[in-house]
DNA sequence: TTGAAAGCGCTAACAA
DNA sequence: TTGTTAGCGCTTTCAA
């Protein structure tokens, strides 16, 4: 009852139940070696307290696994979604714990890689700054989808998508796409991605600039794509397979033969695009394969066997291009 | 170089480094009040030591976030990589942290519910035994699809079938349905649902017993339809949408019009039962008030405003009958 | 700029 | 069966 809430802590029970702090330690643990009595009298005291052990303080004395932290910018992206639980996954063998934090829906997004920082014993970002995170000193901190230059911040799993691009636009010349555009997602999170993705297209056009053209992740889908229809563009790459699977069921909506009358590509490779029909062409990351080298940098780091920046921190995962009938 | 190895403490490094902890304790945390020279020095030291601070020891001083953990069968199931973003999301407001686990991939399933117990300040699980871990006195622990029976053990989210399935037998029998079959996972997790679906259904066949059959996730599906089909069932419910999903992609193989010679419904409501063709009709939960509800049962076990078991910890989310296009 | 002291909350080992 | 002692590793005062 003092003016300040402080923590209720084991000695507060012990207090109450008349015992000590160890005893309440046995009762609250089923531990052998204590009165069914005294049990019960200590249980009633921490639950009148409301009393809940501390889990430094029990941490501190067990040891225990190996946490890794992953922030991501938004978990209801199915994209950020899978991954997250492929790197639980591609966790589970090692025994560690991850702890999954969302950027976007936090009350203070910037914070959040920072605070979890000091809250893990690696740290994965996606899409998040990790960089100026203070307190990060011999602490793991990792990249995922970063590029080279970010190796002095530390290590980077970089994915590669020139090579896929490049198959890919070496795959719609070939099936004779001429007009293609790229649709992006309003919000601008992707804009180097479809920059990218709309340079990588100019074989299609002889050289001329590929338009970029931007639409919510849910919304208007319709009316952009008879916009762009009446444009008479003849290929779509989607920004994501999300979008391309929704692009897919407005055109059907709008009767529109793909891939005869448009092209239609997406990114990501999620297992969505191999299920709709057509089936949707894409640019295909193995998520899979993505949590593990992620989770082997980190081991390598942990145990000092990789330096936690530099070269030698770098891994690189490349995207394929997978035609389905959707191209 | 001890024979055993020991953790490198921060004692170790100020030891190398020939200064305090607290100077230690500054280069790591990049505060003011130390020499850029002194800060090299410790630096280094601790890479050459590969020391690490221990997120236990600092936690116990810096206070922190609570720490919800959630423990789910199978990751690798879309449904509960969605639930798990779900309860991430769900938390973020509030500036919690989550501990995401996979039993299933884990090298001691058992114990994975009871380790994760010993390391959050609440414990959630769906599919995974909460009874009998150790040491939960005090702690939330809430069974995520659990049934009132389980109330003694815990908090309970109970996600009520008994309406829908009785709205979708109704469907179906005015659809004109009078051959349905349950389709089961093969490995028997689902078991339970799949006989409650099998009986909800026997309005469809005036009484009769409805059939269960298995299949495996991702295999064999061409050949059981066609034998489900060979024996001149008209309605199949799988067991979940991912599952349903698959199955439509295989009776589009086979040239089998959906609804037309067979109707197809899934359950779990994920989003791509809305994105396939014909749009999959399915008994649909909201993962995100599961979510919500999940996480507002915890906040009030732990300002102890809700107990932390009995009847007043019980929450019910029902399942909504979705009716689209396949049925 | 650096160091010394105090204490965070808990459990394991030992003593009574 | 219960209590006492001794840390676990770190950061935050406060003092030099």
């Amino acid at each position: 009852m003092s003016g300040m809430s402080r923590r209720v802590t084991i000695i507060d029970v012990a207090e109450r139940a008349g015992v000590s702090r160890q005893t309440v330690s046995r009762a609250m643990n089923d531990l052998v070696g204590i009165s069914a009595e005294t049990r019960e009298r200590v249980l009633a005291a921490a639950t009148e307290l409301n009393y809940r052990p501390s889990r430094f303080g029990r941490g501190l004395v067990e040891q225990g696994p190996i946490t890794l932290g992953l922030v991501v910018e938004d978990l209801s992206n199915a994209y950020f979604a899978e991954l997250g639980a492929a790197v639980v996954r591609a966790c589970a063998p090692y025994g560690w714990n991850v702890v999954l934090a969302d950027a976007l829906h936090a009350p203070h997004p910037e914070r959040v890689a920072g605070d979890l920082a000091r809250r893990v014993d690696a740290l994965v970002g996606y899409g998040v700054l990790t960089a100026d995170i203070r307190g990060t000193g011999g602490m793991p901190v990792v990249q995922l989808d970063g590029r080279a230059a970010q190796l002095a911040e530390g290590g980077v799993i970089e994915l590669a998508r020139e090579t896929a691009m490049a198959e890919l636009a070496e795959h719609l010349v070939d099936a004779g796409a001429r007009r293609p555009v790229v649709l992006d997602l309003a919000g601008g999170r992707g804009r180097t991605r479809s920059l990218a993705l709309a340079a990588s297209l100019r074989p299609l056009t002889g050289g001329a600039d590929v338009p970029v053209r931007e639409v919510d992740a849910r919304e208007g889908h319709r009316e952009i794509l008879e916009q762009l229809l009446h444009e008479r563009f003849d290929t779509i790459v989607a920004f994501n397979d999300e979008l391309a699977v929704r692009l897919l069921r407005a055109l059907r909506g709008l009767g529109v033969d793909v891939p005869g009358r448009v092209r239609l590509v997406g990114v990501d490779g999620l297992e969505i695009a191999s299920l709709v029909t057509p089936e949707l062409t894409t640019l295909s990351i193995d998520i899979e394969t993505v949590a593990q080298q992620t989770v082997s940098l980190v081991v390598g780091m942990l145990d000092g066997s990789v330096p936690l920046s530099g070269a030698a921190a770098h891994r690189t995962v490349p995207y394929r291009l997978e035609v389905r009938a959707s191209s």
